[in-house]
RNA sequence: GCCCCAGUAGCCCAAUGGCAGAGGCAAGCGACUUAAAAUCGCUACAGUGCGAGUUCGAAUCUCGCCCGGGGCACCA
């Protein structure tokens, strides 16, 4: 009876075990301690729906934990912390779906996060777990807000804003996407609101050059720099003609202005009610208002065509005096540059379009022929040729020409050159409850005024009602106690700031806080910063890779130059796990559902599909459901977490089938049957390690060393395997890792086969002793519940997670020959075993001699001979 | 339209210039079993999306396409 309870893996009972006792011995709880060497593993700032995480989560959290749990195995002072941004939209909304207050839900849904996250083996520190909508946290939010105010870079304008009528908030940039808010894919409209700004545009430059210094995907180092935009050009000034007034515009070709042949301003351009003649006055304030009514989905269709409105005013161009009209249309962007533009409708496409379309002059600065002409031009020529008019008549189309121009320019005091950005200023206000209050003071004498540090935090009332107002302003302004207050400097009544910051702030610092997190003096020791930080690896999706990662690149360097922290960038190393999809039905989506986008669920891709909803699924025939892989989420219907397959088939199962399914980075489409088959390699490791236990002497390091052939090879496959396994997790390829020891235990168990029921040899003996126990210790990562068992198992005391990571023996790991291939004209003509280093003289000797070689060298004569030592003979014959 | 990433066996994936196959799923066969499951063992299956090129040698490098995924999109 006791035999079999020995074979039995019951996987439930030893998690709940081990998970026990992990918490009882506070395991994972870090310290300060600089004579050790640090690692810190981060995962992004989730925030912590209702819906708990799926087995989607599992792969950024386990393979990060893999990756944790190895480094302290390998003596680093491992933090691994968790926390909950738990400010901003996601929880308001659901709040206000359920009903209830987010202040006692954020708790409720954490709680249910940390007892999952606990249910999969995470080796969290617990004891730094933050929650960014708690007044300790947002103290300190509130604490940067003026630091930044103080550098200078934050302020408030009255400009027009991104609004999203759904969220009733304004949007940063960086948050609208194609038109549409990011968060709900309402189309975004303009709206002028008095808003506060973070000054990230000053970063502009570091944040592109600190990309150099950083591990990161290419991908997303690429996607930051485009965001970034930078671009290389000069500000060059147009005389209004019987105007006192300059049109000064940014362009990126200086060179082309002598086929500059009218201009073109932003509809919102300050300029335009000056300089609009009567006649033009009402079909440019009809211009105007069709422009502001568009939504931004709308002026941003490129494919749309050019459409624009004749001023009546005509600009001179400084390089040849001629008169040139100006013109607006809403292709040119206020935001960008000076919201005015200089056309050169012969090298630029859009100028051309526009130019053909109201029959406007084109005049070539560039041809490639004599013959082409500007009445043949079939579209602009952004490149090529060579310049046909004016003072640098002769020379390439080339930067260096532009280089030459701008000069020129400058000479002559037209102009300058100038980088221009794409990127705009952050917009931190956000016209909602639930964020950490901005902390200023509007006096009516003072102005504006920032709350005095030691009066922080401005905390965010407690109320019933909090919902959106939708007029643009804030529900706290509506909270008579919280807007009435008195100014700081001259004790006059005066009103709070009643907009709140967007989660963004929240998640700009908060990896900082975990080195130091119940700090009631200051946001964090600086000493601790400095031990922890930069986050060495840092996990999470691939969606936020301009939004959050640049938002806390530009306050860590913010952070830098207040003398905060020494360093300047906060993340190391950066992976971005694969999405995992699920096979999901939906169905069509009817007619009037697509007829008003009024009604439509805008949280679902607005195609022509639509998931099945529960109570739908049997009022559709099955045979017209559509099978689709769409990601698993809660509003998909599709969600399998990690709680049921904690309970069918084990956490460690869980944890291995993370890591094996795929590459770490690539999408993966979940399915159930894949698995099972981790389920059965962990099962099969459970059997054999078992069955091979009663073997285990706890002294084999000093048991006689094996000799025979198979027992050799065995002991090589397990140190290169410690080699592989180790090595594999450090560069995020968990797959071939797991791969490794499934390689590895397919060849113990022909081993133990071949045993049989023979008591072992006492080589034998100490060869199982060292595989049981390594055997343990590189699975402790990936699978450390079995391990822990494991380790009990053999009499040891504590807890693998302390113990060294095994070190290969480089001498153990060799092979002892090596197969060398042998082509003739790169087809396979024999293999040869040789020793590991035969030197290439010797390979290709063996190789001439060969039989299969020889037979061929009788009619055909040999060329040339490649021989790669390691690796192959090629001898080339003809 | 532009920029990234991928395309290898029925499926998920290895191999990053050197024998196309490490691992898993599914399939087939055998052993064990009264039988089945589980387990153990064995087996088959592709010439790497398409077309050129470089090379002694290409899944791997280069160029041009096709297809899928992601990102950006009037930025002057």
């Amino acid at each position: 009876m006791s035999e079999e309870n020995v074979n039995q893996y019951d996987f439930r009972v030893i998690e709940a075990k081990w998970q026990k006792r992990w918490e009882e011995a506070d395991l994972f709880r870090v310290e300060y301690d600089p004579t050790r060497p640090k690692f810190y593993g981060l995962d992004f700032f989730p925030y912590p729906s209702g819906a708990g995480i799926s087995v989607g989560h599992c792969r950024n959290y386990v393979p990060l934990d893999v990756a944790c749990r190895l480094k302290g195995m390998q003596g680093y002072n491992v933090l691994r912390p968790m926390g909950w941004d738990a400010f901003g939209q996601p929880a308001e909304n659901e709040a206000i779906k359920r009903g209830r207050n987010p202040r006692e839900m954020v708790p409720e849904y954490a709680a249910n996060y940390r007892r999952q996250l606990k249910l999969v083996g995470m080796s969290y520190d617990w004891s730094r777990e933050i929650n960014s909508s708690a007044p300790d946290y947002y103290r300190w939010t509130q604490w940067f807000f003026l630091l930044l105010y103080k550098q200078g870079l934050a302020y408030r304008a009255n400009t027009p804003i991104n609004w999203c009528p759904s969220c009733k908030t304004g949007l940063a940039n960086e948050e609208v996407v194609g038109g549409k808010c990011w968060r709900c894919g309402s189309a975004v409209e303009k709206r002028p609101l008095p808003q506060w700004y973070f000054k990230i545009t000053a970063y502009a430059d570091r944040l592109i050059s600190g990309l150099d210094t950083i591990n990161w995907p290419e991908g997303i180092k690429t996607q930051q720099r485009e965001w970034i935009g930078r671009s290389e050009g000069a500000e060059v000034d147009f005389q209004v003609v019987e105007h006192d007034a300059t049109l000064r515009v940014f362009t990126t070709r200086p060179d082309t202005l002598w086929g500059a042949t009218f201009m073109v301003m932003a509809p919102e351009h300050p300029l335009v009610s000056q300089i609009t003649t009567a006649e033009q006055k009402t079909s440019v304030q009809e211009y105007i208002e069709r422009a502001k009514r568009s939504t931004e989905i709308e002026r941003q269709a490129t494919d749309r065509a050019k459409t624009g409105v004749f001023t009546g005013a005509y600009a001179t161009n400084p390089v040849n005096d001629a008169p040139i009209p100006i013109y607006i249309a809403d292709y040119v962007l206020m935001g960008y540059g000076t919201g005015a533009i200089m056309a050169v409708p012969a090298h630029d496409q859009r100028d051309f379009e526009f130019a053909r379309k109201y029959d406007l002059p084109i005049v070539m600065v560039y041809q490639s022929s004599p013959e082409q002409t500007s009445e043949s031009l079939m579209e602009a020529l952004p490149a090529g040729g060579v310049m046909v008019i004016g003072e640098f008549a002769g020379e390439p189309n080339s930067k260096e020409t532009v280089r030459k121009v701008i000069e020129w320019i400058e000479a002559r005091k037209t102009g300058e050159g100038v980088i221009n950005f794409r990127l705009r200023d952050w917009l931190i206000s956000r016209q909602r409850y639930w964020g950490a209050p901005i902390p200023m003071i509007h006096c009516p004498a003072c102005g504006t005024v920032p709350v005095p540090e030691d009066q922080l935090p401005v905390p965010l009332p407690d109320v019933e009602k909090y919902q959106p107002t939708g007029t643009g302003e804030s529900p706290l302004a509506g909270i008579p106690e919280f807007v009435n207050t008195t100014c700081p400097q001259c004790n006059a009544p005066a009103k709070r700031e009643t907009d709140t910051m967007g989660g963004f702030a929240c998640s700009s610092w908060y990896f900082l806080r975990f080195a130091d997190p119940n700090n009631s003096e200051r946001p964090f020791d600086p000493e601790l910063a400095n031990y922890w930080l930069p986050v060495d690896l840092y996990v999470g999706g691939a969606e936020h890779a301009v939004m959050h990662l640049l938002y806390a690149r530009f306050w860590t360097k913010v952070m830098h130059d207040a003398g905060l922290v020494p360093f300047d960038e906060p993340f190391q190393r950066l992976r971005n796990q694969g999405m995992l999809l699920a096979y999901t039905a939906g169905r069509r989506v009817t007619k009037d559902e697509a007829g008003d986008g009024e009604e439509v669920d805008t949280n679902e891709p607005l195609e022509d599909w639509k998931v099945l909803k529960p109570e739908e699924k049997a009022a559709v025939p099955e045979d017209q459901w559509i099978w689709k892989w769409v990601k698993m989420s809660k509003s998909m219907g599709n969600v399998v977490t990690p709680d049921e397959i904690a309970e069918r088939l084990g956490a460690d199962t869980l944890r291995l089938y993370s890591l094996f399914v795929a590459p770490f980075e690539e999408t993966v489409l979940w399915a159930d049957k894949g698995i099972e088959g981790a389920h059965r390699f962990v099962n099969r490791v459970w059997r054999m390690w078992t069955e091979l236990r009663p073997h285990y002497v706890a002294d084999w390091r000093n048991g006689s060393t094996t000799t025979s052939d198979a027992e050799r090879k065995l002991r090589r496959k397990l140190h290169q395997t410690i080699r592989k396994v180790g090595g594999d997790i450090e560069e995020f390829k968990f797959n071939t890792g797991v791969a490794a020891l499934m390689e590895f235990t397919n060849e113990l168990s022909a081993f133990r086969n071949a045993l049989g029921n023979q008591p072992p040899t006492l080589e034998q003996t100490t060869l199982v002793s060292e595989i049981l126990e390594t055997l343990t210790l590189i699975l402790a990562p990936i699978a450390p519940h079995l391990a822990d068992e494991f380790w009990e198992l053999l009499g040891k005391e504590g807890f693998t997670f302390r113990v060294p990571f095994p070190q290969f023996d480089p001498e153990a790991a060799a092979e002892e020959s090596i197969l060398i291939v042998v082509q003739v004209n790169g087809k396979l003509r024999d293999r040869l075993q040789v020793a590991p280093g035969t030197e290439a003289a010797e390979i290709e000797r063996l190789a001439l001699a060969c039989e299969k070689v020889q037979a061929e060298m009788q009619t055909k004569q040999v060329r040339k001979v490649i021989s790669v030592p390691g690796k192959l003979v090629n001898i080339v014959m003809g």
